[in-house]
DNA sequence: GAGCAATACTGCATGTTGCAGTAACAATAC
DNA sequence: GTATTGTTACTGCAACATGCAGTATTGCTC
């Protein structure tokens, strides 16, 4: 028997709405389209449009390219169908894995020079990030849209993109101005610093200056 | 032979840096105080201990509660040792998962209402999550944090979580007023509004005022 | 004294990742 | 003219991770 269709399922099938893809074209983009909403791996890339040709969401046609085939895949009515009804449901939570913010929870183990290394980490691979996406907008006035249509949905997703970076960005230069207020990075506990911070936080104000 | 650390690994392990703790001690306070930066199941909380003592890092205790039985762990030296050297590698990538903001860059298959439900969930996903860490500031300046001499780590770490809260939802008001601009989700393409925000952005300028 | 929440886990199926391997074609370097 | 490197185009497999069901005891309320 087939397997249940996952969030990344649809995610897979969404874009075989836009239209048909071989499999590799589908790990290319959605690398690059769907990396900053739902990151999934190259493999489970070439798997998922499989799993949609056997529950009847999709079909795969193997065209020859040369020597190679490649396998190209086309949505069906009821994968439109399935698309539809997905829309109606409860989004799943948000998750966010940065492993730079546990090594800040857990900065007494190391130096001064670890944390803030964690934190030079995290902004450069925002810095990565927020570059090319101020680049795809740029190329959304130049050159156009692959799906021009569709401009007004990737354009108020990267506002998201942007917004998030910024304040990232932000939040870590407030915190290497904090870090290098401390002698070390252990037991140093309520500081007057700390506890101005936590009045800020508790009245739910922020304490990072406009 | 035994499996390889983890991230996760390490940060159970650094949660027994702190004190001993059962297993499933571990689980409740894994998932409190790690949930925003290092998300893991239960289930896992459960495994990693068991792994640590595998490679050495820790020791079990089997301690009798009533008729019943819990395992306690405790850190070994060549655990405090690997602590040592994790905190000098690299960290990996941050990795967002938000599936709202797949359904608003499929908004298309949908209607205006089912975007906007979707930017609900997010806000209200967002919104518990606030609320707790707000209320564990309050109780920091009424009760104390349970390990003193690290509450300047731990508020560091909630400004983080404060700030990006606050601007998720900032961009969530923004959005919505978008939508509300919108005739239908499908075929708006590159409008006035749309692109006046992609000028913006292209000069990696925020959208959102102040 | 019955029912329900909390404590304290384990097993198993399924989902997901990373890496190694395979192999053809295309462009440039030597 | 051939060697090397890069891109296209995948598959197999081990290991990591999650969700859910199941088990069993304690302690509290109704």
């Amino acid at each position: 028997m087939p397997s249940k269709m996952t969030t990344s399922s649809f995610a897979v099938l969404a874009l075989l709405d836009l239209r048909p893809w071989s499999a590799y074209e589908l790990t290319q983009q959605a690398q690059r389209s769907l990396r900053y909403a739902w990151p999934k791996s190259e493999r489970l890339l070439y798997s998922e449009p499989k799993k949609l040709v056997d529950l009847g969401y999709a079909t795969v046609a193997e065209e020859d390219q040369g020597g190679r085939t490649r396998s190209v895949y086309t949505i069906t009515d009821e994968g439109r169908a399935a698309l539809g009804s997905w829309t109606q449901t409860r989004t799943q939570p948000p998750r966010l894995e940065i492993e730079a913010l546990l090594r800040l929870l857990f900065a007494d183990h190391g130096t001064k020079d670890d944390v803030l290394g964690a934190l030079d980490d995290l902004e450069s691979d925002i810095d990565e990030h927020h570059q090319a996406i101020v680049e795809l907008m740029a190329s959304y006035l130049d050159g156009g849209h692959p799906f021009p249509h569709r401009t007004h949905l990737s354009v108020l997703f990267a506002t998201f993109q942007i917004e998030i970076f910024k304040a990232m960005e932000r939040w870590i230069d407030f915190a290497r101005d904090e870090i290098d207020e401390w002698p070390e990075t252990a037991g140093l506990g309520m500081t007057d610093r700390t506890e101005a911070m936590t009045r800020l936080l508790a009245e739910d104000r922020s304490p990072i200056d406009p």
